[in-house]
DNA sequence: AGTTGGATGGTCT
DNA sequence: GACCATCCAACTG
């Protein structure tokens, strides 16, 4: 079993959300985006990287929670054994030293194996094949879990999305990302905020 | 340590 | 035909 805490995340809304996926109306792709709360919305951008999303609101409208970041708390041998097997969506360019890809991994410190939107989806497994699956589901073999009774509340910090500057003002500024302030498992990429 | 460019193809214009 | 809710390698300093 594998298992993390959800530490970063993004909002988006429905068609009005100009940032959204669901901008230019329900389509194939994002169809999901409109289903019931709990269940999951996975995309492919780029053409190559899964993400993993949380659909919040109710039937028939659309809504989506993004899990930007995670941090793996159970697993960790078939995290990194996931990471490992990951073939980067119909590459064609091989690689120069395999080696050198294993010896990468080897360096990647646990906390930051799950550290932004697509590597969260290849930690955990996650493709487009769970487009639509209910993630509230007890049996379900991707689940979202409440977090243990007892467990402190981690500090969170607001910021605006990240890579959303084509949406224009309002919003690609709004404040929709939340993350937890300070936490090492936090994604630190480009455009992205950092913790 | 920080920045830049390449990969890649489905989706929308 | 252009864009894209990203990641990694290869640079520069």
């Amino acid at each position: 079993m594998r298992a993390g805490r959800i530490v970063e995340v993004e909002a988006y809304g429905g068609p009005e959300d100009r940032a959204s996926h669901a901008r230019s109306g329900r389509t194939a792709r994002n169809a999901a985006m409109w289903g019931p709360p709990g269940s999951a919305y996975v995309y492919r951008v780029y053409g190559m990287h899964d993400c993993l999303n949380v659909v919040t609101g109710p039937s028939g409208t659309a809504s989506a929670i993004l899990v930007r970041a995670v941090e793996p708390l159970a697993g960790l041998e078939r995290i990194r054994a996931a990471r490992a097997d990951h073939a980067p969506a119909g590459r064609r360019v091989v690689r120069a030293d395999p080696g050198a890809v294993v010896a990468r991994l080897a360096r990647i410190p646990d906390v930051r194996l799950a550290s932004g939107p697509a590597l969260v989806a290849v930690a955990f497994s996650v493709s487009r094949s769970d487009d639509g699956a209910d993630l509230l589901d007890p049996g379900g073999s991707l689940r979202l879990e409440a977090a243990p009774a007892g467990e402190p509340a981690l500090a969170v910090a607001v910021g605006p999305r990240v890579g959303v500057a084509y949406a224009g003002e309002p919003w690609a500024g709004l404040a929709w990302r939340f993350w937890a302030a300070g936490h090492v498992s936090v994604s630190a990429g480009r455009g992205s905020a950092g913790r």
